[in-house]
RNA sequence: GGAGGGAUGGGUGAGUGGUUAAAACCACCAGACUGUAAAUCUGGCGUCCGGAAGGGCUACGUAGGUUCGAAUCCUACUCCCUCCA
């Protein structure tokens, strides 16, 4: 089967940042036999978000080629914690706990690739009877000059930051991962492009067929600077609510200041937020993301509108079409037009209010932490009471049944 | 084994005896503006009491100590890092 170029650009340029090597990887697909497509993850950290969603669509687009993911749970990485990360090493995970994180993982990833083309492993099966005559005889392939090639590695040796020898080690047991499972392609974000070489040259070591290696772009997190990252706190949650993908997704910069380095990772595209996560994230035709930028730039379109419609798009996605037009018109009436949301908790109003100031009623109905905040909050003007605007914390009394009390834009509670 | 450096609020990081609930920046919250939960501008940002003015309490790795007074000085401990071997 020939790929034509419209079907080779759909599959090995959009949401993709690099693959190693394109030309094998080409003949490989054309050729036509079904593929194992390893793609691995680490059971500490189960939550997915848009930035793992970006692979997620690309195995999706191989599955329905025919082709097999295998999806490892890294529960020996996961020990040791990936390099790039912050922290070298990590707590363990009981046995409990790996097989619920995997759980919750493959929930998720499931909403993106489909379930009955998909092999799952863990890497236990091939670690656990592992032992130390296989590490020597494992590591005894690569050099430490090998591995200080790698980016993080040299930049973190050279400014005599730590490195741990687990960390080493972390490249060489995915790299085995392959060798168990036979892979035919890994995924990864491009910063895990070492790795992913790793094993392509332990594979050749070892008598198989080198896997080929696509590499997704790294998406920029809500706050249009770093990756998305739940460390960071700007992700959107493949399990989010429609209501708060919707709203976060709002929530992204017209105009990405994302990071140089960012870039050269393979990350930010384009000036223009909105056209990555178009680009990345969903199928509108490329023509159409080049008129977007156009338009944005030209100050034709704004940019709102663009992210409504990404917005739509992506809570479809995850959703579907009818929570997204629910979340729609929910951001419509709750941000922009400042109405009351239908699906505002209820907070019953305590019988007795002696002695109590609207700021205790407000910490009562979960609208701020403590009591200080409260003050601020009407202090700020920040509160209002049935769409009229408290300015000083007077008694409770005033608090009527059947109104609502409102903190800023998002907190509300309908009075009962 | 030896020498040295460090540990501050969600993060980075200033601060070397009182004017420090602790600079600055980021994040976050609120207000204004806006067809965006964007941008921009303004304010806030430990906690408790108080309508307010104001007042408590807790806090600078841990435990003690010196002092009228300590994030700042001393002692011990814990952890982290660097260099030499």
């Amino acid at each position: 089967m020939k790929l034509n170029p419209e079907m080779r650009r759909r599959l090995l340029e959009r949401g993709v940042a690099e693959t190693i090597v394109e030309s094998e990887l080409v003949e490989l697909l054309e050729r036509g036999e079904p593929l194992r497509l390893k793609m691995g993850f680490d059971p500490s950290a189960p939550d997915l978000h848009l930035g793992h969603a970006v692979g997620l669509r690309k195995l999706r687009q191989l599955q329905e080629l025919g082709h097999k993911v295998v999806v490892i749970v890294g529960d020996w990485t996961a020990q040791i914690g990936d390099p790039s990360g912050k922290s070298a090493t990590r707590p363990m995970l009981t046995a409990e706990q790996v097989l619920s994180n995997a759980e919750t993982y493959l929930a998720q990833f499931f909403k993106v690739v489909d379930r009955d083309r998909t092999e799952t492993r863990f890497q236990s099966d091939w670690f656990g009877p592992f032992g130390l005559a296989d590490v020597i005889k494992l590591t005894s392939r690569f050099t430490v000059a090998q591995f200080l090639a790698r980016d993080d590695f040299a930049k973190r040796f050279q400014s005599n930051q730590p490195i741990a020898i687990t960390e080493l080690l972390y490249p060489l047991m995915q790299a085995y991962d392959s060798i168990a499972i036979e892979s035919d392609i890994e995924f990864g974000g491009t910063d895990q492009k070492f790795n992913l070489l790793v094993g392509r040259d332990l594979q050749r070591m070892m008598g198989q067929r080198p896997q080929q290696c696509i590499l997704v772009p790294i998406l920029v997190g809500t706050d249009g600077v770093r990756r998305m990252g739940k460390s960071l706190g700007n992700y959107i949650g493949l399990d989010e609510p429609p209501n708060d993908m919707y709203g976060k997704v709002m929530s992204l910069p017209d105009v990405s200041a994302a990071m140089d380095e960012l870039a050269d990772e393979g990350g930010a595209k384009s000036r223009y937020t909105v056209i990555d996560y178009f680009d990345y994230l969903t199928d509108a035709p490329s023509e159409e993301l080049e008129e977007m930028r156009l338009g944005m730039e030209s100050g034709s379109v704004n940019p709102m509108d663009l992210k409504k419609r990404l917005a739509r798009e992506i809570v479809a996605q995850f959703h579907d079409h009818a929570a997204a037009r629910e979340a729609e018109s929910h951001f419509e009436r709750t941000v922009q037009r400042r109405e009351m949301p239908d699906d505002a908790p209820t907070y019953k109003i305590p019988a007795d209010l002696d002695g109590k100031r609207v700021s205790d009623i407000i910490v009562a109905a979960g609208l701020a932490s403590g009591s200080t905040e409260a003050r601020r909050l009407i202090d700020q003007g920040a509160v209002r009471l049935d769409d009229q605007r408290l300015t000083e914390n007077g008694p409770a009394a005033s608090i009527k049944a059947g109104g609502a009390l409102r903190v800023g834009r998002r907190r509300i509670v309908r009075l009962q």
